[in-house]
DNA sequence: TATTGTTATACTCTATAACTATA
DNA sequence: TATAGTTATAGAGTATAACAATA
């Protein structure tokens, strides 16, 4: 059972459902702007931390494995990405960023500093209020 | 020229990025529920309020009318909307949610009450201070 | 037998362009 | 001529199920 919502945590909520909006909204724009879609993008930021089996990709995109297949023959067409076997196990295949994926990953999160700005409204120690409180929320 | 962010504007940041992305999962999967794709509950939502014309859906949607079309066609198959003629404007049609569709909508957004769980992690006088933080943010 | 990645299939969302019926 | 909605088409993302190679 849950208890009715006040006034205060409804417009909390509404504001959070604005700011996901706005971000994602601004997430796409500036993944278009390197001729990319979202997924793309979400799977290039992903392998900037280094080479992933196609099986992680998918847990970590939150996705089937099937669908990991499509994307990453897309962005490979583009040697953006790389296939590589697997020393260890030969059923595996090891997605790897090209020097080239690596680039674009690297302007497209520069370019996603706009986040950077709404943020400049705060003054420092109100930057880590927020982050305090956010920090407890997502706990 | 911007200048580079401080660790704390970062974290910040990177936390608000996981917010977007755990909101809108829940979203997606709040959805999934009530079987309905999140472009679907999004315009459910959005007729709560009324009825509007297929433009205006597409506006707010922030898509191209032509998809808006089969969007419309789709719930209208499950008779969750309507498509009305405008009185005022015969080129015009009305979307409305249909008793059915209202009932959806509402049973939906009872389910995204999940964003307020964590926030009874807060206090009250936090959640007023995350309130004010947030729309200067948005401002 | 179980796991990894792929293929085949189907549906939804999306944009573009051409069309129709109104205005 | 301009606007509202539709249709046709195409590409991308998604899930399910069946499959080959490897463990």
């Amino acid at each position: 059972m849950n208890l009715p919502a006040s006034p205060l945590t409804l417009e909390v909520i509404d504001l959070i459902g604005t700011m996901v909006s706005r971000f994602h909204d601004e997430y796409e724009a500036a993944a278009a702007d390197h001729q990319l879609t979202g997924a793309q993008a979400r799977l290039l930021a992903l392998l900037s931390h280094g080479p992933l089996p196609m099986r992680r990709i998918a847990e970590q995109l939150k996705c089937e494995p099937s669908n990991v297949t499509g994307l990453v023959d897309r962005l490979e067409a583009r040697t953006l990405v790389q296939r590589r076997p697997d020393p260890a196990d030969r059923r595996v295949k090891l997605v790897a960023a090209t020097d080239a994926g690596h680039r674009t990953a690297d302007r497209l999160r520069s370019s996603l500093d706009f986040a950077r700005e709404p943020l400049a409204a705060l003054e420092e120690q109100e930057r880590a209020t927020l982050r305090n409180l956010l920090r407890r929320i997502l706990a």
